[in-house]
DNA sequence: AATCGATCCCAAAGCGCTTTGGATGCTCAA
DNA sequence: TTGAGCATCCAAAGCGCTTTGGGATCGATT
């Protein structure tokens, strides 16, 4: 059963594909009586234009790509993803825009984006995953494809729109409320620091501490993909220290879990003898407690960074000419139960 | 700067634009002579054919659809969902398909499949989430529109294609396992019930009791979004029974990592005092462990399930004709430090 | 009665590609 | 010498849609 074309729509009704096509589109120029019929029949036939004949005559794709990172070491996608492009989605299926995913090892970042721009399937990108110097930003503004930076790049050289998480901030501020805890010894259990968020998050937490007059050990900085295991590790490490920590900072719920099943597993009370701070993003299927929150965090939606990306690549790409456009995003710090007062002199 | 198309490149090279095609597309009735010089143009100038007029010539999109469900009470996203992309996109670039992406409240499918085979943007698509009588397959079915499912959909009543995971067995085979280690007290910790997936896990679950005479305590079985939140809830509940369970079969890693916290929140020792069987999607930010794993588990990469759909669907679309294909993987039970003899007497 | 503007519709071109159905030489056997 | 056969190439149509540039029709205006 192939789908009906506009053409045997006109047919059917008596009418050219030239008025049938105004009609559907909201044109001025035809009777509203036989718009109305010519709707009616599109409605019962479930007409839908051919998106490729469309696309191709308009000259626009009504499509966004995404174009995924995998890197080639873990073949790990990052968990935050499927919240991102669901929040992104929301946005495109509103708007009537399909969203296109190409999943490419960080080596053929570029020739994927160079073949994306060739191959005319969308009208932007959104970029995830921005490294500090991030090779993607200059190649996109010379190829001239609209697009949006998940996130920033800090050592880029030409301007170019974002999103981000007030990163650095967030950190600083947790890390001002665990010293503000009384706690000296603090982990910093971060992402991958060739990461830009990762890198800006490190420097909130230098800053907070650098500015209390507290050194930072490196033997409590460790960074890496943020799995469970990988706090359970950094934990188990640093818990093992002669000078152990009494509260941890870590980048992503999973790192946090994991670093409270090593504290729980010696034996430690969580909030009371070892602190925790995690960064929330939210995630549907990782939840950070219900009405009270189970870890003290810097909380911020990845879904609502979707929908906000989203939203601005299309704007961009309404209005190509305008200039680069910025939104910061703030997290809010929520206190849970994982978070107390350093324990006092006792070690 | 536009990317250049077929008819500028024929014109640069003196040709005209069917010798080009045909010389890049492999065709014999063109001289390798100028084969060669059309292909060294091309590459030169980057060129790549524009998508949609390909598409719209040879009426094949070069794109499979995913359209995943989003559940509208808990707006989530199933978190295996970013792992399975990862291994069906593999093969999609691997063999020169695009990617398009759905995100749809569950009472829209219907509309989109109906939209997504109007539109003519893709060749085939990707069920994902099957429900136990899910009416996406009928509809595809009649629609025309080629598909396989990543699951099975038992009260389907027409054929269609799958891959799936031998839940039914897996759980059958973990219930024996912990069965065999003295456990009578078993709890189920399942996905949804109307998933079609967490059906054949409970069926399989009651089946290896039912075979040893052991009563299915309705009490020890909880259904739900498989959530850390739901493990440790659903622990909390029935470690306070009159007559706890010994032992904890659950749907996810997720959902045992949250069995794990309440269980140790209550001072019992994993393995000894309460032992837990766990489905492990193998997904590569969740890992149950590295060499040895963490939870004895039954294990499945939901990433090579991707692949295997992939696979499926190209070879589908390639031989239209063919009778509906089916795969099954079976999951491997592998032994972690999660399990042990039930405890004997005491309690 | 002739002109003019609206109003409503249509023919045809074009988007960038593939593909059908030749056209043009050139070689070689009869 | 001729025509069959082959190797190479090309013109033009067509995929399903939008859009440009009119063409009718009709009531209103002069």
């Amino acid at each position: 059963m192939l789908p009906i074309t506009l053409k045997e729509l006109a047919a059917e009704l008596g009418l050219s594909p030239t008025t049938v096509s105004r009609a559907l589109n909201g044109y001025p120029e035809v009777n509203e009586a036989t718009r109305a019929r010519v709707a009616q029949a599109a409605a019962r036939h479930h007409y839908r234009p051919n998106t490729r004949a469309k696309a191709l005559a308009t000259g626009r794709a009504m499509a966004i790509g995404h174009v995924i990172p995998i890197s080639t070491q873990h073949e790990i996608v990052n968990p935050v993803f499927a919240d991102f492009i669901a929040g992104a989605g929301e946005v495109y299926s509103r708007e009537g825009y399909d969203m296109l995913l190409s999943i490419v090892p960080d080596a053929e970042q570029a020739r994927t984006y160079r073949e994306i721009r060739a191959k005319g399937t969308v009208d932007g990108v959104i970029v995830h995953g921005p490294k500090e110097d991030d090779a993607r930003i200059t190649l996109l503004v010379e190829l001239g494809l609209p697009f949006v930076v998940h996130g920033r790049s800090t050592e880029a050289k030409v301007p170019y729109s974002w999103v981000d998480v007030n990163n650095a901030r967030a950190f600083q501020r947790a890390t001002e409320f665990l010293l503000d805890l009384g706690h000296r010894r603090i982990a910093l259990v971060n992402g991958l620091e060739f990461m830009d968020f990762a890198i800006r998050r490190r420097r909130g937490f230098e800053a907070a501490m650098a500015a209390r007059g507290v050194a930072c050990d490196p033997m409590l900085m460790v960074q890496g993909e943020m799995t469970e295991a990988q706090g359970a590790h950094a934990a188990r490490a640093m818990l093992a220290l002669p000078d152990p920590p009494t509260a941890f900072l870590c980048s992503s719920l999973l790192s946090a879990m994991g670093v409270r099943r090593e504290v729980e597993a010696h034996g430690l009370k969580l909030g009371r003898d070892i602190s925790i701070v995690t960064h929330d993003d939210e995630l549907g299927y990782l939840r950070n407690g219900e009405a009270e929150p189970i870890f003290t965090a810097t909380r911020s939606s990845v879904r609502e960074a979707g929908r906000r990306c989203a939203t601005m690549l299309l704007g961009i790409i309404a209005e190509p000419a305008s200039a680069p456009r910025h939104e910061m995003l703030e997290a809010v710090l929520v206190v849970g139960r994982s978070t107390g007062p350093a324990p006092s002199s006792a070690r």
